[in-house]
DNA sequence: AAAGTTTGACTGAACGGTCAATAAACGGTA
DNA sequence: TACCGTTTATTGACCGTTCAGTCAAACTTT
C-alpha cells in the first residue's frame, strides 16, 4: 500500500518549489513492512486520544522528550528557522525518532500548536474569578490574560510563527478547534452577571471583547522589540508591564460601565 | 584592507551554527578592487540620506526594483523562508546584483524595513484630523490606523517577521528609531484639544494609547489564522472588519471621555 | 582608464528526509 | 517458564536539494 500522506497540510506556495517531501527520487515504490509508524501520528498526546495499540511506556516518555525539545525550538526560531536537527539535540535523541513518531516537520509544528494551546487551555481555567464582583473580576481576568503571556512567552510565539504562515498547520489540526475555550466562557459569564447587576451596559460581544482584552497585552508582548525600537524604552520591565496591564484593565471596565466611570475604575474601589 | 562588516547585527543564537556567513573557506584574504560595493549599503533610498559618490540614474531604479521585490517576498514568507533566489527572479534580476546592492539577506531586510517604515510613516500624515472635534477625530483616526494595515498588508507581516527574530533588524538600523512618528504626534495634539475642550480626562499617556490604538486592529489583522480557527468564523470580510474597528474606537473614546458616556461614542453624532 | 554595474558559472554546507538493520518488549504456546 | 515469532522502538549511515553567498570577467558610463 501507497504510504499515507503524512499530514493534510498543504505548501504554502503551490506554485513555488515548495521543500520537496523527500530527497531521494520520488519514492512510489510500495514500502515494505515497517510502514505501520505512520499511525503514530493519529495519537496526540495532548488530547490524550486514543492510544496506539500496543504503545510501550517509553514511547509516551520519548513523545513528551521529543515535544517539550520541538516546543523549545520553534519557540525559539519559529517554525522556519528551527531545525530538525537541533530539536533532536535538544531531546537527545536520533533525528530519525521525530520522523518516526511525527512523521514531518509540520506534523511535529501541528502536534507542539495542539499540546501549546491545550497547556494554555488548562491553565485559564485557574482565573478564579467567580465571587468577585464584576469590575474586580474584569480587572482581574484582564491581568491574569496579561501575565499569562509572560509565563508562557512560547505560546505567543508559536501563534506568531503560525501566523506568518498563514495558519496552515492549526488549520490542519482537528483538535484545536474543537477545544472548550475557558476565557471565552469566563467572559461570557461575568458580562450576564455585570448587566444583571447593573454595572455593565448591554449588548456587548464576548468574542469582540475577547479579542480586545487579548489584544491589548498580546501585542504589546509579541511586538516589544519593534515597539522598544521606536519608543526608545524597555517595555517589559515588570512596573512597565504593570503599567499596561493596569491601562488594559482600565480600558476594558471604562469601556464596560453603564455609569460615568466614577473613580472607581481608576482606583480599584467599586 | 578587511571587507567591512555585512552590518553590525548578531546572529539570533550565537551559540548555535546559522546559516554562516559565506560558504567558501572563511576569507580572511584582502579583496581586490571592487570591494568598494559595501559602500552602498550606507545608503537608504529611503531615507534618500546622502548619496553614494557617482551613483547612476539606472541604479537608483534597481535598487527600487529590488526593493519592491524583496518587500513582496519577505511580506509573503517572512524573513526566514523568503529566498534570495526567489527574490531575484520577482525583480528579474541576477541574484548578484542583490549581494551587490545590499551586501546580504540580512542587509536587504533591512533595507526594507526602513522603506516600509518610511512608507507607513509619510501614509500617516494624511490622517487629516486637525479640524474635527476630538471625539470624532480620534474615530477616524483609530480607523485610520486599522485601515492602514488592510491597505498596506505587508507591513504587518514584515513587524511580525522581525519580532519573531527579536528585532535584530530595526536593533541595527539607524534611521527607524530616528524616524518622527506623526502618528503619536497626532495623538498627543488630539488628546491636549481634548483636555482642553473639556471633554477628554487628563493624565492619558499618549504613548500607552498609541499602543492600545495600534493592538486593537493590528493583532486582530496579524493573528487573524489562528482566530479565524478557534472562533471558527472569517474574519477580515469588509463588514467584520467595519465592526472591530467600530468596536476599537467605543472602546477608544469611552476610554477618553470625561463625562458618561453619552449616546456620542455609540452613533457617531456628538 | 577608472569607477560603477551586470553577467554567468560556481561552492559547500546545511537541512529535511530516508533506509536497512538492530535492539527491546510483548504475546502466545508448549 | 523458557522459547520464539511479531510488533514496536532506536540506531547510524546516508542522500539530494536547496540556498546564502562568491568569483572573475565583461559591459557601461563618465
Amino acid at each position: 500500500m501507497p504510504r499515507p500522506p503524512a499530514s493534510p497540510i498543504k505548501p504554502a506556495k503551490p506554485n513555488k518549489r515548495q521543500p520537496r517531501a523527500a530527497c531521494a527520487p520520488v519514492r512510489t515504490a510500495p514500502l515494505k513492512k515497517g510502514a505501520v509508524r505512520a499511525e503514530h501520528r493519529e495519537f496526540s498526546l495532548a488530547t490524550a486520544g486514543g492510544a496506539t495499540p500496543r504503545m510501550r511506556e517509553s514511547s509516551l516518555r520519548t513523545r513528551e522528550t521529543i515535544l517539550t525539545a520541538a516546543t523549545t525550538e520553534f519557540a525559539e526560531s519559529g517554525f522556519d528557522a528551527a531545525h530538525m536537527d537541533e530539536i533532536a539535540v535538544r531531546a537527545g535523541i536520533q533525528k530519525n525518532v521525530l520522523y518516526y513518531y511525527f512523521g514531518s516537520k509540520e506534523g511535529l509544528f501541528t502536534a507542539v500548536l495542539e499540546r501549546t494551546y491545550e497547556l494554555i487551555r488548562s491553565r485559564q481555567e485557574e482565573a478564579g474569578i467567580r465571587d468577585l464582583d464584576p469590575v474586580e473580576a474584569m480587572r482581574k481576568l484582564v491581568f491574569f490574560t496579561g501575565q499569562n503571556w509572560g509565563r508562557h512567552p512560547e505560546f505567543l510565539r508559536l501563534l506568531q510563527s503560525e501566523n506568518l504562515n498563514k495558519g496552515r498547520h492549526i488549520r490542519a489540526s482537528k483538535s484545536i478547534p474543537r477545544m472548550y475555550n475557558p476565557l471565552l466562557d469566563a467572559i461570557r459569564a461575568l458580562l450576564e452577571r455585570g448587566v444583571a447587576s447593573g454595572v455593565f451596559r448591554k449588548g456587548i460581544d464576548p468574542v469582540d471583547l475577547y479579542i480586545s482584552i487579548t489584544s491589548l497585552s498580546a501585542h504589546y508582548v509579541s511586538h516589544q522589540h519593534t515597539f522598544e525600537a521606536i519608543f526608545q524604552r524597555r517595555l517589559m520591565t515588570p512596573p512597565r508591564m504593570r503599567q499596561r496591564l493596569e491601562h488594559a484593565a482600565d480600558m476594558v471596565i471604562r469601556y464596560l460601565l453603564t455609569d460615568p466611570a466614577p473613580p472607581a475604575a481608576q482606583k480599584r474601589g467599586v
